[in-house]
DNA sequence: CAAAGTCGGGG
DNA sequence: GTGTACGACTTTG
């Protein structure tokens, strides 16, 4: 028996002998330091929760069910209630949704819990544990014989006993590869049938930069191969030789790496990047694809600008003026083929910007991956699901979490009727005075901070604290919508607000005495995280698919909300503040003696 | 006017 | 894969 530490990467599961056998993906630390590892635990069951209707019944018509394993009695906290719910071990997690569709229906059965958690995912819940941080397992090494998937060489196969252990550890530095592929498209966008791959670009953050490229260049950064398909097969080479944590692109999800996909195919290249060994693999999710490379993390850093920036436009170029104000020189995409075909300088040209793109992917990771590694810390799911995440999901997800720490049951997500039938519901928003026209001079500002936070926590705002009558004593009363909620006990979503505040606070005050500038650093993005998913908590309540969703708790938020502006604004104007503009949680006002206010009819 | 359709990024 | 989800904007019926 010996033990091992890494930092976790990545997590899923294979099947063998018709059983799941967790898989998780990392980078050692102490002996081995930096090589990769893949972790087997074979002893992690699916379960999910009956509510049953009539408990004896449906206990009898479960144990009809082969792909049941095992049937107990769990106690969980459910709206504000402890409750007794049956729970369900399974063999499989691919049985899951096969037994809920079968039971769904028995007059036994009121309600099926928590049958739609991946399983990857409840693994990490369950057994508390965090990806980009640092866990220790013990167990023993595999030898290659009983493996059951292809892995190279220097990847050390670890079979587990007993529980993994999560360990407080540091910020992970990680080693990220960034790429970017040029193709030569004569005809319109690129066609993967047709046009093959002319450059493939690469940049690390630890100063690799090269581009491969069929063609010859005098610059020292080009590597010249003889065929695309040399070129698919060196770049194979250099992922497995760099053996990077992270593979960034830009909108690579969608482009580089479908494309990539397609010409190795037609070329007869096997893409063998994973550390297991495994190539390419695409997952549906909704609308789009996401290209996934096992045991390294991929991320498309065009979803994440897109919800981190506020722009016009998203494209490489503009994303990288707005974080660095530097213009990137620019090849138009429908004339690369001509400064392909013409060679010369115009060649090089192109050589400097296929380059200068991966550089720029580089740097805008850089500076933007480090609060979605906080977010992956916080939420403790996979960096790779993160980075593809809306934070409303991400804020999900974390309930989720918490949830299972404190014993309380996670309730479902809508159906497809609650869903359409809460799409047409929308609680009202913030106040919004619009703006006096004209230039104002001696402006002052005044805003809330967190202010629909702080209303969730100060008016105990949560779906197990709302009821339909209480006496005014007990609890909080909402204006103009009038729902009531309890003022004890402490609601979850309350609770779990109060606590990121806190935390907040705890880090903000580290971070002022924190005297390396780094440490600052990693901190400041750490309150930022936290202070982004406390922000966005309150939108569990009014996004109709979300399993916390309550439109009279989105309703009574956003009311307090615009009753405190409102008797602020008041308040101010008695002070000779006239407001000339509000929005939501914050307005402007200019300084006027009182002499000279004329009643208006706003306020 | 609501419902259905398109598009973003990439070359 | 304990799968199938956006949102802003334009065009169509």
């Amino acid at each position: 028996m010996e033990s091992k530490r890494f930092v976790l990467l990545d997590i899923d599961y294979i099947t063998e002998d018709d059983k799941a056998v967790i898989r998780m993906f990392g980078k050692i630390k102490g002996d081995d330091e930096g090589k990769s590892l893949i972790v087997l635990d074979k002893h992690f069951k699916p379960y999910i929760y009956v509510v049953p209707n009539d408990e004896e019944k449906c206990i009898e018509d479960l144990n009809g069910f082969d792909e049941i394993e095992m049937v107990g009695w769990a106690r969980k906290g459910y709206m504000g209630e402890i409750k007794d719910f049956l729970r369900i071990t399974l063999n499989h997690p691919q049985d899951v949704p096969k037994l809920r569709d079968k039971i769904r229906d028995l007059d036994s059965v009121n309600n099926i819990m928590e049958h739609d958690i991946p399983f990857y995912r409840r693994y990490l819940i369950d057994k508390a544990i965090f990806p980009m941080a640092e866990v220790e397992v013990d167990g023993q090494c595999l030898d290659e014989n009983s493996i059951n998937f292809m892995c190279e060489s220097d990847v050390c196969v670890f079979e587990m006993n007993g529980e993994p252990k999560p360990i407080n550890s540091e910020f992970p530095e990680l080693k990220t590869l960034s790429f970017d592929i040029e193709v030569r498209n004569p005809k319109g966008m690129p066609q993967s049938e047709e046009d093959p791959i002319i450059m493939i670009s690469l940049s690390s953050n630890y100063g690799l930069q090269k581009v491969l490229s069929t063609k010859k260049s005098p610059l020292k950064y080009v590597e010249t191969l003889k065929t695309e398909a040399h070129m698919l097969q060196r770049f194979v080479e250099i992922i497995k030789s760099e053996n990077p944590d992270l593979l960034i692109g830009y909108n690579s999800d969608n482009f580089d790496m479908p494309y990539i996909r397609d010409r190795a195919a037609k070329l007869n290249v096997k893409l063998g990047i994973g550390t297991d060994g495994s190539g390419l693999k695409f997952m549906r999710r909704g609308y789009t694809n996401s290209a996934l490379v096992k045991g390294r993390i991929h991320v498309d850093l065009y979803l994440l600008m897109r919800r981190y920036l506020q722009l016009d436009r998203y494209t490489l170029e503009r994303v990288y003026r707005e974080l660095f104000g530097v213009e990137k020189e620019d090849v138009p995409g429908d004339e690369i083929f001509e400064y392909w075909d013409n060679g010369g300088e115009m060649l090089e040209k192109l050589f400097k910007y296929s380059l200068d793109d991966a550089v720029a992917v580089t740097k805008i990771g850089e500076k933007m991956l480090p609060l979605s590694m906080e977010f992956t810390r916080i939420v403790g799911q996979p960096f790779f699901d993160i980075a593809r995440m809306a934070t409303g999901q991400m804020v999900e997800w974390y309930l989720i979490r918490k949830a299972y720490e404190i014993g309380d049951m996670v309730p479902n997500k809508p159906s497809s009727s609650q869903y359409s039938e809460r799409r047409g519901k929308k609680a009202a928003g913030g106040y919004v005075k619009d703006p006096v026209m004209g230039l104002h001079e001696n402006i002052v500002s005044f805003d809330f901070r967190s202010l629909y936070p702080s209303i969730i926590i100060s008016k105990n705002v949560s779906p197990d604290t709302l009821v339909d009558e209480c006496d005014i004593n007990n609890c909080h009363v909402a204006p103009e919508v009038g729902h009531k909620f309890l003022k004890e006990p402490v609601g979850f979503v309350p609770s779990i607000i109060g606590n990121i505040l806190k935390e907040r606070v705890r880090i903000k005050t580290q971070m002022n005495n924190a005297e390396n500038a780094r440490e600052k650093q990693v901190l400041d993005v750490q309150q930022q995280a936290l202070k982004r998913l406390a922000n966005s908590m309150y939108g569990v309540y009014g996004y109709s698919r979300f399993r916390w969703y309550r439109i009279e708790c989105a309703e009574a938020v956003t009311a307090w909300g615009r009753d405190f502006i409102k008797k602020t604004m008041l308040q101010a104007k008695k002070y000779g503040f006239k407001a000339i503009y509000a929005d939501t949680d914050g307005f402007y006002a200019t300084y006027i003696p009182k002499d000279d206010i004329h009643d208006d009819k706003e306020n």
